[in-house]
RNA sequence: GGCUGCGUAGCUCAGUUGGUUAGAGCAGCGGUCUCAUAAUCCGCAGGUCUCCGGUUCGAGUCCGGACGCAGCUACCA
């Protein structure tokens, strides 16, 4: 039995044919957040990331731009965790499947399944291009030929190839579904992929002749493993299957699969069988996330303004872009960008909300105290949230997290904590206080440093960069390390005599986190 | 063509096993405050829940159909 303490997460590995692109990203974001709240639950996480390098497509890139293969796929990995970096992904490993641990890996399992007696050699009938010296799938055809080569016939030609006998399993798996209810999610994909095992599995190919670049069949030196077949076993190659046995029962099987919508059928109806056919435990489950459309960014590209989305969190930092998608685009259904709606919320949510609630919180605490409020230690600092049940709604927002319901929680963490904090302010009035009142209107700034440390707490999975800089505007840091900081945290304020104000200052102010997107007048048709 | 999902306020979406006047955020409008990034706070307005039919005492919610949108249809997140 695995340790429970242990949480292993991977996202779909990503082809390098291109780089990363809006809709990946959101994937790698969504993943991030699922992990840094397990962190924050306790858990001992391990993230996986990486990219899908065994195909041909790469081979032909490589060839194309004048390379390596190896030199090739290596520059774009960097390029692509250059990236993920930026948006504060905190993966805890990268694998690329050319590498020797993926590829020792894969022809260890080829080697059972086929031992086992779920592999066969079949002939496949393909419609293969002289041009591209490749088969073509049926959405590489246009109207019967090759794209790149319209003027050369595709041959259909048959070929000896490896055959994973996927259909025997077809029972198995139903019953799988049936018996783990949460083994696909959300529903909707469930149904889907109930109904298309129920309609019938095909055996599928996974090996092909002649290619170089690849990993070979174990068992036949002409081969290559094909596609599939060789991606989703980077979920195990990564951790050391065939290559450490310890490290690999440590961590198997994964508490979860993010994963896109379009590929939840390999993910959950082929991935479970290979690793029933090899003996192996299934990944708890498995969760598609939807799509995001770029709807305004194509409607102002003919304008030439549209924004690139993977250029905003260049241009307004990772935690809005994070913020962005994870709010506006509930994870398990689809959303959309556009320029406006970006510039929208990140004005409503960010500068005039959490941003200016920093801003005041903080300038109050230096314009009235000089920075340092003594005896804060012994002044209760619940005030701020009477009338609002902090447990229940800290134990909701843990439940919806654990269920990737990031937009619910979000909208949560806004309506009811933010607009909590804001009220307080609005109501006790510090800023009239001050003048007939200094003591009580420490009681109020000591407060607002406690509903600070509550949300620099509560956004942490979501906006690592915003909360830390809440966390680290006073000196809550002294008493408890920001990098232990979890939603247990919330109902404890660290024992601190004097609450300092530790942000950094211009002209006795702290700068504005998140200014203000001036939004282009709009043109007015006349 | 087949399969699946969706269609609720100007925009983005919530609406639990059908049950009282359909909810929220943003945008809009009016007022308020001045600590703060002309931010906040209070209030107003805004919906024949795509359409047609059916089941029911009662339907946004269930059933059938129409229209529209999206995805998948076996190697693109």
């Amino acid at each position: 039995m695995r340790d429970p303490a242990v949480f292993y997460i991977t996202t779909a590995i990503d082809y390098p044919n291109s780089r990363p692109h809006i809709g990946t990203a959101f994937e790698k974001i969504g993943a991030d957040v699922q992990a840094r709240f397990q962190r924050m639950e306790g858990r001992s996480v391990h993230f996986l990331m990486g990219n899908d390098e065994n195909t041909i497509k790469v081979s032909q890139r490589a060839e194309e731009l004048g390379v390596e293969p190896q030199a090739y796929v290596d520059d774009m990995a960097r390029q692509f965790q250059d990236v993920w970096k930026a948006l504060e992904i905190s993966n805890d490993d990268f694998i690329q499947t050319s590498q020797e641990r993926h590829h020792l890996g894969c022809r260890k399992f080829i080697q059972a399944v086929y031992d086992a007696g779920h592999i066969d050699k079949r002939a496949y009938t393909g419609l293969y291009c002289t041009g591209c010296e490749a088969f073509k799938t049926d959405k590489e055809i246009a109207d019967g030929k090759c794209p790149n080569h319209p003027n050369l016939a595709l041959k259909e030609i048959a070929e000896e190839n490896y055959f994973f006998r996927l259909t025997d399993f077809s029972d198995r798996l139903l019953a799988h579904y049936e018996a783990n209810p949460d083994f696909i999610q959300p529903e909707s994909r469930r149904n889907e992929i109930i109904s298309l095992v129920k309609e019938g599995l095909y055996d599928v190919s996974i090996s092909r002749k002649g290619f170089t670049w690849g990993i070979r069949v174990p068992f036949d030196d002409d081969q290559t493993i094909y596609v599939w077949f060789d991606a989703l076993l980077n979920y195990i190659t990564a951790i050391g299957y065939g290559t450490d046995e310890e490290r690999f029962n440590r961590l198997w099987p994964a508490d979860v699969h993010v994963i896109g919508k379009d590929i939840t059928r390999f993910h959950c109806a082929l991935w479970p069988a290979m690793l029933m056919a090899a003996g192996l435990p299934l990944p708890k489950r498995i969760f598609g996330h939807g799509f995001v459309y770029n709807k305004g960014a194509k409607i102002s590209k003919s304008a030439g303004t549209a924004i690139d989305p993977m250029e905003v969190f260049r241009i307004h930092g990772a935690d809005p872009f994070r913020y962005y998608f994870m709010k506006e685009c509930p994870f398990g259904g689809d959303g959309n960008y556009s320029d406006e709606r970006f510039a929208e919320v990140y004005n409503a949510d960010f500068a005039n909300n959490l941003g200016n609630l920093y801003s005041r919180t903080l300038s109050m605490c230096v314009r009235y105290f000089g920075g340092t409020l003594e005896g804060a230690g012994s002044i209760d600092p619940t005030a701020w949230r009477s009338g609002l049940d902090l447990d229940r709604l800290v134990a909701e927002l843990r439940t919806l997290i654990g269920n990737f319901s990031y937009s619910a929680a979000l909208l949560k963490i806004w309506l009811e904590i933010l607009d909590c904090f804001n009220r307080y302010i609005q109501s006790t009035e510090p800023f009239k206080l001050i003048k007939t009142d200094p003591e009580a209107t420490k009681v109020v700034l000591v407060n607002l440093a406690e509903a600070m440390r509550v949300v620099a707490i509560l956004i942490k999975p979501f906006l690592p960069s915003t909360a830390e800089t809440f966390y680290r505007s006073f000196n809550f840091g002294d008493a408890r390390a920001w990098s232990d900081v979890g939603y247990a945290d919330i109902p404890n304020r660290p024992t601190i005599a004097n609450l300092t104000v530790t942000a950094p200052l211009k002209d006795g102010k702290p700068t504005p986190l998140f200014p203000k997107i001036e939004l282009n007048p709009t043109a007015v048709d006349v």
